[in-house]
RNA sequence: GCACCCGUAGCUCAGCUGGAUAGAGCGCUGCCCUCCGAAGGCAGAGGUCGCACGUUCGAAUCGUGCCGGGUGCGCCA
């Protein structure tokens, strides 16, 4: 149960009998109400905006307004009181009876509670890592990682029908380099004293691709042009970094649904045309394509700058800046090209929204990308594109070197297996996608309250302990959901615990708040938020021994908090799923 | 030069898509362990929300212009 929306129910069937009776005009636009926490818990409950946003349409003083609209609200089952307060808000109380009717709702949906229909099942595709076939991840593809990945989890418990996608740039110049650079090692492994020239990949772990040459050929390599060879060495060589890659993305419990490769958009098996081929067919029919010569950009100057005519997408036509060329001088298809063709084909596949995970690096290319869904899928398509801002990797606060020319960049590996995945994840998550983060490998360690992810871990194994001893103290007391919610949860009346309950409320609406925003990072801030207020209300008991959970004279009352105690559990195992972390029964 | 992102307490950051007296952690000052896990809790001090206009009942949030930081800017991916 959403209490929110419920009472947001409530608020609409208030404007409509006031619509009926006269006091309103009819048919008011309700878009804007909301019902939302006070800020200040001494306000109320809930809070409605619904007076100041309708007064305009109904040419009524907002607090006039207000006033009927409290009238109606008082009568609802459950309202102990509602306010008008400041320049028309409505604040709601609700009775002390309501909460123990919520805590049991949460108890009956388990580990669903929480779960949404926002999404309505709709199919979204999640584009995440992409990460190019030539190398092992680096630190800087953690985020988008994690973030795609928690992103796919936070939609899916909203009610979306999430695909999670992996683009493999496997077409382009690079993965000949990747290939020229594992041919030298195969030389290498052949006997052959090497030396890596610039622009090459230097880094060793190109030399098992050598070695699973040499088993797989031989030497038979050895003679045959670049033209030849290129091709048998690369699909040896894009074969083993996807394997490495899938390796480090299992490392952090990451998983796809679909890898899909750039290669199949241009392939021309028997002499048909590719995929590009036909968009860009298609899209010259439809007039969106042209020949004609771009402008000279007018910043950092182009050395080799030449004006000639090109292959042109018109982008201007949907909100990017400048057109945008579809074909390089060489007659082949720009990494553009292959990625419309690839959001077309998403398109096809029945996704009509996308959502892409980037790095702040490729920020410039959201307008462009954004331009050509609109364009090839004739406006049905939409693309979100979420962007991942650089991480500082830190220890002690001292930035730690890299340096890719000597190939001793940190990998995602080296991080993971420092300091944990759990650490990993959800330090990741806990700072907004869009703002620059510090990871500092030292603190991240750290089993203390300025650690959250400790703090939060901390808080569901404090829980865990605290039903644990109540099992010795309570031999015969079943503990499973169906019970818990039987229990007599009118006994809890402490302000400590009915706010603990009002936090557990809050979480189907923070749900939908995050998933509609793509924002991931609001489900660790709340669970930070409710690992406090458990910890507070343990040490409240700690002066004053009524208020512990576990009381042994007093059956009822026990089992009414250990109630409250694992549905705090669920919810922050519930949370902690989402983030892709561990919700541990015991700290060690 | 242009586009996008960021600017909130000494530091690191939240701020619920425009709401009421702007919050948390760290650091600082002072408390709480014979007691369910002190790996924790409580209290205090600390702010011109970069600056200036504008939009409206109401702005940290939206718009415009500056200032400062980051990213990117035909035929790389």
């Amino acid at each position: 149960m959403n209490l929110f929306a419920i009472f947001a129910d409530h608020v609409r069937d208030a404007v409509r009998q006031l619509g009926t009776e006269g006091v309103l005009p009819d048919g008011l636009d309700v878009a804007r109400v909301v019902v939302e926490p006070p800020r200040d818990a001494s306000h109320g409950d809930l809070a409605t905006n619904a007076a100041m946003v309708l007064a305009k349409d109904a040419r009524m003083k907002p607090r006039d307004l207000a006033d009927k609209l409290a009238e109606k609200l008082g009568a609802v089952a459950g309202v102990a009181r509602v306010d008008v307060a400041g320049p028309g808000f409505i604040n709601i109380a609700l009775d002390l009876a309501y909460w123990p009717r919520v805590l049991a709702a949460t108890l009956a949906s388990g580990a669903d509670f929480g779960r949404s229909a926002l999404g309505t099942a709709a199919k979204v595709n999640v584009e995440y890592v992409s990460a190019n076939p030539t190398g092992p991840m680096h630190v800087g593809h953690c985020r988008g990682a994690v973030f795609g990945d928690a992103l796919a989890n936070l939609l899916a418990f909203a009610g979306y029908d999430v695909t999670r996608e992996y683009y493999i740039n496997d077409a382009g110049a690079q993965v000949d380099v990747l290939a020229r650079s594992a041919y030298l090692r195969y030389r290498e492994v052949l006997g052959e004293a090497i030396t890596i020239p610039e622009g090459l990949y230097p880094g060793d772990y190109l030399v098992p691709v050598g070695k699973a040459l040499v088993v797989k050929y031989a030497n038979t390599l050895l003679d045959k042009p670049e033209a030849d060879w290129l091709p048998l060495v690369r699909a040896v060589a894009i074969d083993a970094m996807m394997g490495m890659i899938r390796t480090d993305l299992a490392a952090l419990n990451i998983r796809f649904d679909t890898y899909f490769s750039e290669r199949t958009l241009h392939a021309r098996s028997g002499g048909n045309a590719s995929i590009i081929d036909r968009l860009l067919d298609d899209m010259r029919a439809r007039d969106l394509v042209y020949q004609g010569s771009l402008p000279p950009p007018k910043g950092a100057p182009v050395e080799d700058w030449e004006d000639r005519e090109q292959t042109l997408f018109r982008a201007t036509g949907f909100g990017d800046e400048i057109d945008r060329p579809l074909v390089k001088s060489d007659g082949t298809y720009t990494y553009f090209a292959a990625d419309i063709a690839y959001h077309k084909d998403k398109f096809d596949r029945g996704f009509k929204q996308m959502i892409d995970v980037w790095g702040a690096d490729h920020g410039g290319y959201i307008k462009r990308m954004q331009a050509a869904v609109k364009a090839a899928t004739a406006g049905e398509g939409s693309l979100d594109v979420e962007i991942c801002q650089l991480v500082r990797l830190l220890r002690n606060g001292e930035p730690v070197k890299m340096s890719k020319r000597s190939g001793t960049f940190v990998t995602l590996r080296d991080v993971v297996d420092e300091v944990g995945v759990d650490p990993v994840r959800f330090m990741m998550l806990y700072r907004k996608n869009d703002a620059v983060l510090d990871f500092d490998l030292a603190k991240v360690i750290e089993q203390s309250r300025d650690n959250p992810v400790f703090y939060v871990q901390y808080a569901h194994a404090r829980a865990s302990s605290i039903l644990r001893n109540a099992q010795e103290a309570f031999p015969d007391m079943p503990q499973d959901p169906a019970a818990f919610a039987a229990a007599d949860l009118a006994r809890l009346d402490d302000e400590g615990e009915i706010g603990l309950v009002k936090l557990i409320a809050a979480y189907p609406r923070l749900i939908e708040q995050a998933a509609g925003a793509r924002e991931p990072h609001r489900v660790a801030f709340y669970l930070y938020d409710l690992a406090s207020a458990l910890h507070g209300q343990w040490s409240r008991g700690k002066d004053r021994p009524h208020l512990r959970f576990i009381i042994e004279d007093d059956r009822n009352l026990t089992y009414a908090r250990l109630a409250l105690v694992h549905a705090v559990a669920l919810i922050i195992a519930s949370g902690l799923s989402i983030l892709g972390v561990d919700a541990p029964k015991e700290m060690r």
